[in-house]
DNA sequence: TTTTAGCAGTCGCATCCAGCGATTGCTAGG
DNA sequence: CCTAGCAATCGCTGGATGCGACTGCTAAAA
């Protein structure tokens, strides 16, 4: 825990780095803070916050610079959100007041993108409580079935399970329609009973698709693999290092890291630092994300990725504010 | 056009600045052709190639770097495709060889990506003579109607559409049932054919809405919107400039740029540079691509993208080699 | 003990200059 | 038409210099 002054100086220095991008001075926080103090009592205060890792020097003749933990006590110590500018705030309105189809997420992820200058994901909720309208398995190959999930408003889960002995199509379809019987007309967690049920007296392949079926079902009420990316243009205004850069691409192309980073499973706004993330070692990368929910069980995931330097209070801000706008579109 | 020594110097001149990525100087390419000619001659035919448009210099004491102009002559008179490394030939083949479920596409980008240190694209056929198996219709708005097509082999395609006047359940349920018993066991052709029949008879706002499906229909035959994209980290490695890799990255992100780079309807092997490109003026990239013939009459591209500074023989085999793996592996 | 003024010391950075090396265009002669 | 030879051009590198922005430290004041 950082005295008060200490915790002066270092809201300061963030401040100022994330405003300015250079090493900030003694004579600059003076300048910020109104402690009353001198620059050299602030000198002192910064060469004992570097010692306890809050700050760096780039070099000796140079001022501090915040480090991972720096801002990790910032964030965690920001009271109150920021009122973001009207202008802004309209925006967000009249985005949500008009109508959106089918692609809803994908717009709202493009909007936070936009506002936030930083690239955006959205991940869509689970199937939830909706309701089924089909059930269909295709054979792909000797033992791999595809399972495919229709609800009546008009969502799909399309996924690939493994079986263990190959199936033929007579199985197949005998599954289907059992399945069909057990789901139709129910949500998940309804059919998956009913077919646990069906299950147990009926017996030999059948059965082990059924099963299996069940069981991609089962995923499908939580994760259907929905996500959504706005704003990778960004990318390159955010990150000038090469090679910083071609960690993020490499990092956001494998979709179960994005999907670990914007877990559904989370609750309310996060803020996640540096090591925090599961990116390469000291990557200068930053994740605030914020869960919505859509209507009965199910919850969604919004969030942006950026730069440690960024300004957490405005992006928390419109990371919550957009949440909850999907929140209320979708959640009827 | 050249006459050959002009041709054999500018051959010359593009191998070498594709090998070294530094201005060609006229004693290089002395070295490089054996025309029997002094470094002096060999400088006025590339002042002259020059003049024409075919070589710029970075400054005056610098060598030559080829032109887009160059690059189109040099890879229209190719002659010959190259031989792949036989390393290379056995990976393309094992890759075709082993199973390949779901995925085949996005793991082929990803393979060709991987051989052409390339960004990589596939965009899948369309639902060409597959026979359909659902057909759903949803309202996803007042005047906005999500159809869904799901074939035998568990292919889907899923599009919005518009509809003059706002529909009830009711008639969806009635155009629903009209547009299965049209399409249901048929292919598209044969189902559109079917639809329209039923639909000279029919009146009103089912007619309307069995109309807009079929529509939908006629696209999906030929536009299903697969894409699948391999190798994005490559970019940093192609583009240092931070400038030209912002305008990639903006150009990858609308997907109907990139459908109308990767346009099925494309014939053969095509390779575009520069202005050829629907991407900014002077956009420093070039496009590999040709055709994939899935069964039937379904076809899909495969291609890569890169910097002009390519080397085209190896890459035009490349995309080749795994085009005609993907159209045997999935034309049956 | 804490704070502060003052100052020496450090270091990055921009600028300048000179010399080097690569390469060209040109000229004059074959 | 070709070519040997040569002056001219220009980017790049490295060293030197000075400037400016900071810091850390010291010694005195609060």
């Amino acid at each position: 825990m950082l005295d008060e002054r200490k915790a002066a100086i270092l809201a300061a220095l963030v401040d100022a780095y994330v405003d300015r991008g250079e090493p900030v001075s003694s004579a600059a926080i003076a300048r910020l803070t109104d402690l009353g103090v001198s620059t050299a009592t602030i000198r002192n205060e910064l060469a004992r916050l570097e010692h306890e890792g809050y700050a760096v020097q780039p070099h000796t003749s140079a001022g501090r610079v915040p480090t991972a933990k720096a801002y990790r006590y910032y964030v965690s110590h920001l009271s109150g959100s920021s009122r973001l500018r009207s202008a802004v705030r309209a925006r967000i309105e009249r985005f949500f007041a008009a109508a959106h189809f089918g692609d809803l997420y994908q717009e709202a992820s493009d909007l936070l993108a936009d506002l936030s200058h930083l690239p955006a994901v959205v991940v869509g909720p689970g199937l939830g409580t909706d309701v089924m309208r089909g059930v269909h398995l295709f054979a792909m190959a000797p033992n791999v079935v595809k399972v495919v999930l229709i609800t009546a408003t008009g969502r799909i889960s399309e996924q690939l399970t493994k079986v263990a002995r190959p199936v033929d199509v007579r199985e197949i379809e005998a599954a289907e329609q059992l399945l069909a019987k057990c789901f139709v007309g129910r949500d998940l967690r309804e059919g998956i009973d009913a077919a646990q049920e069906v299950t147990s007296s009926r017996s030999g392949d059948v059965r082990q698709l059924v099963q299996a079926a069940t069981g991609v079902a089962a995923r499908s009420r939580e994760s259907v693999r929905e996500l959504y990316f706005g704003g990778t243009s960004q990318l390159t205004n955010l990150w000038a290092d090469l090679a910083e850069l071609h960690r993020l691409l490499e990092f956001l192309q494998t979709e179960d890291a994005l999907f670990e980073v914007f877990d559904r499973q989370a609750e309310g706004t996060m803020v996640r630092i540096g090591d925090e993330l599961p990116i390469g070692r000291d990557a200068d990368v930053a994740v605030v994300t914020t869960t919505f929910s859509a209507g009965k069980d199910g919850t969604g995931q919004v969030g942006v990725l950026g730069p440690m330097r960024m300004d957490y209070r405005r992006t928390i801000s419109l990371v919550e504010e957009v949440g909850e706008g999907l929140g209320e579109s979708v959640g009827e």
